[in-house]
DNA sequence: CCCCAATCCGTAAACGTTTACAGCCATCGT
DNA sequence: ACGATGGCTGTAAACGTTTACGGATTGGGG
């Protein structure tokens, strides 16, 4: 762990000054004869080009940031999953942060913007505040949000349409003969507990079914919270037929809970989640789930960033990315897995 | 996105030295007057610290990396998990690299170390080669590696005990009366491949069981190839009753062809997996698989080399995280979970 | 043979910090 | 009243690069 050799060792072993080892090193035009003096040097000592004295210089890191809500949610990992190698073949490294969906902790991410450790961020706020866009408008480097964000706002940003991905699954249920839907939703000030909630409501309406209050259970985005709002709303409502979850995991709190109480999946209860994780496919019985293309966000909102990095202005970008519903046991019964098309 | 004031621009404004606004700023002490003035004039600007050309003087770039086999993998997502908070709360950021367990890109990682972006290491390499060996023992920074490492290797490392962990399953497999276990296995070249296989000879032979190499299929450890080598050991060898999966990747693939092939299970063939993955506890039916302890892993390398950036030195040290049995449906039948102990 | 252009190279400044060192001033003791 | 003491502060160097600029060398044309 000794200290390493610079350019300065380079220049002295191969006799010539720093300047030329530099551009021998950025293959900059040098006579054949120096550039073989400097390599032979370089290989000689080892060398290796300090990081972080370039990056002073040249001001580029060659790395960008990704702050996720939740590492351990499997719909962030399936961006970051699409985000990595995109970035790798840029010359990027990440620099991962997990906010646990803390605002405060968010804010601070975007401050430390301003240290100047990244070119650029990619973010996923579940809630957005009065401080996110302030910070956002003065943020020291390219960012893009993954999420929906008020009209107006001066930032690129990659969305999911959950309106329409609640409506595909609504629509799949009541087509299935269920009308007692419920609909299991995460907190009201998220971004997406928001657009879920009122989407639901919508699609009843438009299905001609009432919109019933005490069919709405508040929970959060969680496993456990799932299955205790689940638990609630058996309670008090024992007579549903289906149930429209915020996400996957709630989905899966709301097997737990029903598997518990013998309830049979789906001929008494058909459940579907949301973001189609991994964890769909491989839960027990399978969970019929809305896609809302976490890996096309994930890819979209890095190749977005990368066109910034690469001096593209202009206007600010939203790229929206179509739901899809893939239809699995959870409410088409043992042995089926079909996917239908969303949009 | 101007650029961002500087000490020399507080320093102007408030009248005083640069030397002095560092001196604020890292509350050293300074007259109190001096420490308002500047406090003053860095708060107006909205100053906010370089850590690049911090990191070039220091030394030190707060930064850590994680290079992991496959970020698609839940078992090394799980670690991640343990990783991030540990690091964040003593002030590291982490950059994470997906090697996709490819000998020459993990190289390149290690080679990387002399850049100096990061303070630390933490490595998790499916295959060790001389090549590592080389490295490792050259690093320019620390290193922690996740997994064994050969004997004297002088580097830190957190390893699983497979060769336990696979012992348990094959005894439960046994007491539940199956005789034809097979085993599915990733490739022999790679660490935990080699240890898993000879593991699950030793403990075949220790119960007195013949070890017969036609129940042995070699694959990788994704979903698929589980899924293929599984198939082709059901076509050569339609009688196994119970199938020794070398991770739980290998074990989903293994429920889908079973299924497929109308196959009960656990009724007709007993799964295990390894690695006790989120999947295991999701998928249909449940999968017993043998937890290796990937988050307690995770978090002892965290904590090991955070160790090392204190500036403890010393002999290397080895952490062994002991196995847990998860027994769930897919040997007990439905409805059944519960844990053993290892050891 | 001389001059000019072209090519290559070295000197030095710059990026934004931290920090060793020395100077300054006020205070205190005698 | 004077030297010593001690607290603050400023100057300047350093971290390891990149790069503007001008000087030196080479080669070719007149």
């Amino acid at each position: 762990m000794a200290d390493g050799p610079t350019i300065n060792t380079i220049a002295e072993r191969a006799g010539v000054s720093i300047a030329s080892v530099s551009r021998v090193l950025n293959g900059l035009p040098t006579r054949q004869e120096t550039v073989r003096k400097v390599m032979a040097a370089a290989d000689e000592l080892g060398y290796v080009r300090n990081a972080v004295a370039r990056s002073l210089k040249s001001r580029r890191t060659h790395q960008v940031a990704f702050a996720m809500a939740d590492v351990g949610n499997p719909a962030y990992l399936a961006m970051l999953r699409q985000i990595q190698p995109v970035l790798k073949a840029a010359g990027y490294r990440l620099v991962l942060h997990s906010t646990d969906a803390v605002v405060a902790d968010e804010i601070d991410v975007l401050h430390s913007l301003g240290e100047r450790y990244v070119d650029g961020l990619i973010m996923s706020p579940l809630r957005v505040t009065e401080a996110h866009l302030e910070m956002l408008a003065t943020a020291r480097a390219p960012v893009v949000i993954i999420g929906s964000v008020p009209e107006g706002t001066r930032v690129d940003n990659v969305r999911a349409d959950s309106r329409t991905g609640v409506r595909l699954a609504v629509d799949h249920l009541y087509a299935l003969g269920r009308r007692r839907i419920a609909m299991i939703n995460g907190p009201l000030d998220t971004v997406p507990g928001a657009a879920r909630g009122a989407a639901y409501r919508e699609a009843l309406e438009d299905l001609g079914l009432p919109y019933d209050e005490n069919l709405v259970q508040i929970g959060d985005f969680y496993r456990p919270e799932g299955a205790q709002a689940v638990a609630a709303l058996l309670d008090r409502e024992p007579g549903v037929d289906a149930l429209m979850c915020a996400n996957d995991l709630i989905a899966l709190g709301a097997l737990d809970v029903l598997r518990a109480s013998g309830k049979r999946v789906p001929e008494d209860v058909a459940v579907v989640g949301m973001d189609d994780t991994d964890l769909a496919a491989a839960s027990w019985p399978s969970l019929t789930s809305v896609s809302l293309g976490s890996a096309e966000r994930g890819k979209a909102a890095a190749e977005l960033l990368l066109e910034r990095l690469r001096g593209v202005e202009g206007e600010p970008r939203v790229v929206t990315v179509p739901p899809r519903l893939a239809v699995r046991a959870s409410t088409a019964g043992p042995g089926y897995e079909r996917e239908e098309g969303g949009r």
